[in-house]
DNA sequence: ATTTTATATCGTAATATTGCAATATAAAAA
DNA sequence: TTTTTATATTGCAATATTACGATATAAAAT
């Protein structure tokens, strides 16, 4: 008990369930935003940006890493991390049907 | 420890983690999903839809509600469950926001 | 009135997440 | 080569999540 029981769901469902997952914390909406605002993969800083300490960020980091959100290069003594692209594109297309269904759906049941 | 240091963060950061935390789990993509599918708001037959029992889905759908994704009506002895489209639209928002982002995005770093 | 049907809640065990101090690693600077 | 700088990893405590059996609730059917 007490683990997602992933046998259960088909792979997109868990792949997107992973990706929600990875975004759902605040802190990683933070790294997100800033990622954009800075545009230029500035790196590290993003630690002097946020309110918690370096292993907690790095740890973040990893999470959004690992599920495809954000890459990370080394840049000489430092790391440059940005959004990538085809973590997005993966729910971009969940929420297009999410979308479609909710743009034409006529009837108000509830 | 342990806990979200929510109280540092803004409230649309903390509401946006809220609605992706939800969304993060494949027992709630496949209600989700199922909800589009069978449009006309059809209630708690999601119990024989999913592979898991009926505390445990009554469970994720009270998460659910909670977030803002669904709606929950009674209609005579069961209950009709929709998506939510307030929920939705705002998750749509930080998504527009991030794909205008990455379609603009032209320095190729990482 | 009793039984059935649909759903929610409680209690609890197993596991996962969050956060940080301490420490490791590894490249750059001195 | 030693020190500094940037980041990752380890270990651990606090808390949250997941799942389900047992039980509660409440409307519908009998």
């Amino acid at each position: 008990m007490g683990t997602t029981k992933t046998e259960h769901f088909t792979d997109v469902q868990n792949e997107m369930a992973t990706l929600a997952k990875a975004i759902g914390h605040p802190a990683r909406i933070a790294i997100i935003e800033y990622l954009i605002k800075v545009d230029s993969c500035i790196c590290g800083d993003i630690v002097n940006e946020l309110p918690l300490s370096q292993p907690t960020i790095s740890q973040h980091l990893k999470e959004l890493k690992n599920a495809g959100l954000i890459k990370g290069n080394f840049e000489g003594n430092a790391i440059c991390y940005c959004l990538n692209e085809e973590g997005f594109n993966k729910i971009k297309l969940f929420f297009n049907h999410v979308n479609t269904y909710l743009e034409n759906k006529k009837n108000e049941c509830c």
